[in-house]
DNA sequence: AACTTGCTACGACGCTCGTAGTAGTCGGGC
DNA sequence: GCCCGACTACTACGAGCGTCGTAGCAAGTT
């Protein structure tokens, strides 16, 4: 009974991302763009997607010209955050202690986001 | 061509979670723990889970008195690392940095975690 | 021996996801 | 006026997951 939605498949992810990047794009066209990424997929396996993503209300369609231009509506930031809460929930209840640390100590971090995080943890002081 | 092996569904970690956290346990003893947890569910449905966590590697069985008692084999780090790497994947290509600063902008660590944050950082200067 | 109580094995069902085929529509070219 | 190419809508299907039922077996109870 666990109505625990995943909501967004992997793959619908990898379309919505080409939304992101590359902002509003009609079928065909995002089709291209997983093309030059590496993902051979037909293009009616595309608009299944962004059907379901628009029921889903992660993106909106918009009648162009002659097809549909697709946008996407949710944020990358907003899907970063219920990922990584779902993450959090699964593994350790919650606390974001463990995967951060986890993070810093085995995913490598550029200088620059070092030096923002650092940033960041002296704003955490302050308060 | 999925190649994408979830290969662990979030109920079937439910159930790892318990053998990680009280120990080895027989089947009937993992299904009272996720009662106690809230987790209602059949006597049968918790052996199909240790069973396809057995055929997946995750865990161990051995036949105990009279019931197979289960044991965990992979360990918590090792899930949290592919289910991370996974993530950062999903999202932002393998970059670990966007999730970090996310984590700690918003969610709350602990003053220990900060610490031992801190400390991290110190070793990741020293290299 | 028949009954009861656990335990395991096997199968099943509904749902989502990834992937796609086909059919139907609509605007242009001959 | 009819066909072609692009676009959308509908349908499908196999695998994985969450969930469980039922059947069969081993051992203790009466």
């Amino acid at each position: 009974m666990s109505k625990k939605e995943h909501e967004l498949g992997e793959a619908e992810l990898g379309v919505l991302r080409v939304l992101w990047d590359q902002g509003p794009l009609t079928v065909r066209e995002v089709m291209e763009v997983l093309h030059e990424r590496g993902r051979k997929v037909a293009y009616t396996t595309v608009l299944t997607f962004l059907t379901r993503l628009e029921q889903k209300g992660f993106v909106k369609a918009d009648k162009g010209d002659q097809a549909y231009v697709y946008r996407a509506k949710a944020s990358r930031a907003s899907v970063t955050k219920s990922r990584v809460r779902a993450l959090l929930d699964e593994l350790y209840d919650g606390a974001a202690g463990p995967v951060v640390l986890h993070l810093v100590e085995n995913e490598r971090l550029t200088p620059g986001e070092i030096d923002q995080l650092r940033r960041l943890m002296e704003e955490l002081d302050k308060k």
